[in-house]
DNA sequence: ACTCCACAGGAATTGAGGGGTG
DNA sequence: CACCCCTCAATTCCTGTGGAGT
């Protein structure tokens, strides 16, 4: 078989695997989706939409599960001339505040309408609302605004999440009747909303579950008998993912992706079937990736904190109170000629560390003496940081030194080694 | 029981950088 | 152009706290 061969004895041409397929219909969510619906019926009836707060881990089908329902939604309204439907659907991702979700929507609801979009600040808050009223007011009919990852807004700032249900009543729109679907995986996000939000947001309250290993298998045998050719899985695989990923996240998209990593592995490894070790392999490699992934985003002052932390384990000084990276960070700081940080800044962007578990933390109290701290250590392996570092312009010579020193650790254990061998 | 350390982590402030309007 | 608005990283300042030593 030649190197750019394109037979392919293990997956089919259909792409059922792509982060962008949708499937026709949504497995094992009967249930939500019920709900989903009645939730949204007073719409098809001719009323002012309900406020829906919808989460659920990610994975379980809550982006999914909105389009299907809303497509439904479309085309049963279609047939009463009475109700015009509007979805504007963005993602608050990396929005903290109202203001920036206004203007997103402004900018979403004018591409609707063809217009010129508006810049993302510059303007007076309260400018940004009447333009986001205006622009649903020139719609019309119901305008639903679907907030996907609402829990990016800061909890303190949630006025938007107020004023888009109150408008018909503040008289802010008079032509139109807004409603928000807000989707979130976090559900502590409500929480620490104010009051008034709160009871105007959650007129009606969905949970997503996470899928259970039956709910994932039946999921998998579903996409994989179009995937995959016929006969290529081995039996013990689908329970073996669809457990694993049940037991990790309940994430169909998790499980999807691990099937589809362990089918390329095999195909890889011009193996016959998929097996039970093609998964294994898969799942490690996929966390190893994440990681890896995770720590190559991340900022330029993160990757100098790292290498300090690094540096210090490799010195076997690990676990490292805060002080003592920040000793180090600073002179790393200085070689790669990136500005140092004070110390609570560094702090800051170490907790961040360990919020995506990168680090581990222990806390520490030395009483009277010593006070109280904290210490932290790598949470991943040496091997798997410097391999995510490589080829990360700005920390070059401060990964080379390490990858030295790390050779030179090794060496010398080699070399107790051998002595204790004769010894 | 009380003291006192070291620092975690909250709050306020600043200043640069995006852009607006008249 | 002068002047204003919003954002966000960074800095400075400050208060709160757990528990070993006294």
């Amino acid at each position: 078989m030649s190197r750019f061969s394109r037979e392919d004895h293990i997956f089919t041409d259909e792409m059922p695997f792509r982060e962008e397929y949708t499937p026709s219909s949504l497995q094992e969510r009967t249930e939500e989706l019920d709900d989903y619906e009645k939730a949204l019926s007073p719409i098809a009836r001719g009323y002012s939409p309900k406020n829906i707060f919808l989460y659920g881990k990610t994975g379980v089908g809550k982006t999914v599960g909105t389009h299907y329902i809303l497509n439904e939604l479309k085309d049963a309204v279609e047939d009463y001339d009475d109700v015009t439907l509007t979805v504007v659907t963005i993602s608050c991702r990396n929005l903290s505040s109202s203001y920036q979700v206004a203007i997103k929507l402004v900018n979403e609801l004018r591409s609707i309408t063809g217009r010129k979009k508006i810049a993302s600040t510059g303007y007076p808050s309260e400018k940004v609302y009447n333009l986001l009223f205006e622009e649903m007011d020139k719609i019309g009919g119901t305008i639903l605004c679907v907030l996907d990852e609402i829990d990016g807004i800061n909890n303190d700032d949630d006025d938007l999440l107020y004023r888009i249900p109150r408008a018909r009543t503040n008289s802010d729109v008079e032509h139109c009747d807004p409603g928000i679907i807000g989707i979130s995986n976090d559900y502590k996000f409500k929480e620490g909303l104010s009051p008034e939000v709160l009871d105007t947001l959650c007129d009606e309250e969905l949970n997503f579950a996470p899928y259970d290993a039956e709910e994932l298998h039946s999921i998998l045998s579903h996409r994989a008998s179009n995937a995959f050719h016929d006969g290529v899985i081995e039996d013990d695989v689908l329970p073996l993912a669809s457990a694993r990923a049940a037991q990790d996240s309940g994430s169909a998209r998790q499980a999807l992706r691990l099937l589809y990593k362990a089918g390329e592995l095999a195909r890889e490894n011009d193996s016959e079937t998929v097996t039970s070790e093609h998964v294994e392999s898969a799942q490690s490699l996929l966390e190893m990736g994440k990681v890896k992934e995770g720590i190559r985003d991340s900022t330029s002052q993160d990757h100098v904190i790292l290498c300090s932390i690094l540096d210090l384990a490799l010195d076997g000084k690990t676990p490292t109170r805060t002080r003592t990276i920040h000793e180090r960070y600073e002179k790393f700081a200085e070689t790669v000629n990136v500005d140092p940080l004070v110390q609570r800044r560094m702090y800051d962007r170490v907790s961040e560390l360990l919020r995506r578990s990168f680090l581990d933390m222990d806390v520490k109290n030395e009483g009277y003496r010593s006070g109280r701290y904290y210490e932290y250590e790598l949470a991943v392996s040496i091997e798997t940081v410097l391999e995510a570092l490589q080829n990360v312009e700005r920390v070059d010579p401060l990964v080379n030194r390490l990858e030295k020193k790390r050779n030179g650790n090794t060496n010398r254990n080699k070399n107790k080694y051998k002595q204790k061998r004769f010894d």
